[in-house]
DNA sequence: GCCAACGTTGGC
DNA sequence: GCCAACGTTGGC
């Protein structure tokens, strides 16, 4: 089981938003291809911490689960999407993404500042200077450790 | 295939 | 609201 941190925009799609989603919600919208890319090597059963990007602090408020892989984005073939890719085609769709669920809120907000304070770049990528990459790996240790960070008595 | 211009992300 | 970082586009 691997797990992942995704970001989004609390104004746009939040924790609680995806905690109102009895089935899932598919995470469309992802338009870079590295964050696709990582997507596609993502598997059903992996852990997701949810990061709130563009909030006062940024930090990772909870965990999901990816459900289902190798979702075609609908958004790309919709033109009225703010989405929509006009060189994608159904035969051949560009954006494929997964579909995730609510596990968790976390008792405790684990900020952006506290991230920095406890890993470096090499361990989450997210604290890296200048990291626009709306989904990044995170390794087993570090997911370990924020899971701690995230339920313990402060 | 280079690279300037442009658009977007996202912390501050 | 600013702007650094950086991905993408398109002219050549």
């Amino acid at each position: 089981m691997a797990h992942w941190l995704f970001k989004s925009e609390p104004e746009a799609f939040s924790i609680d938003d995806l905690r109102k989603k009895k089935k899932g919600e598919i995470w469309d919208g992802i338009r870079n291809y590295q964050a696709r890319n990582y997507l596609l090597t993502a598997a059903v059963g992996d852990r997701v911490f949810f990061y709130h990007s563009n909030e006062k602090p940024p930090g990772i408020v909870g965990l999901a689960e990816i459900t289902e892989v190798n979702v075609v984005d609908p958004t790309q073939f919709d033109a009225k999407s703010h989405y929509y890719d006009p060189k994608a085609t159904k035969a051949k769709p560009r954006w494929t993404t997964v579909k995730v669920t609510f596990v968790e809120k976390f008792p405790n907000y684990i900020s952006l500042d506290e991230l920095r304070e406890t890993f470096d770049g090499a361990e989450l990528m997210v604290v890296r200077k200048g990291m626009r990459l709306s989904v990044t790996p995170v390794p087993d240790d570090v997911a370990a450790q924020l899971m701690e960070m995230a339920h313990e008595k402060r």
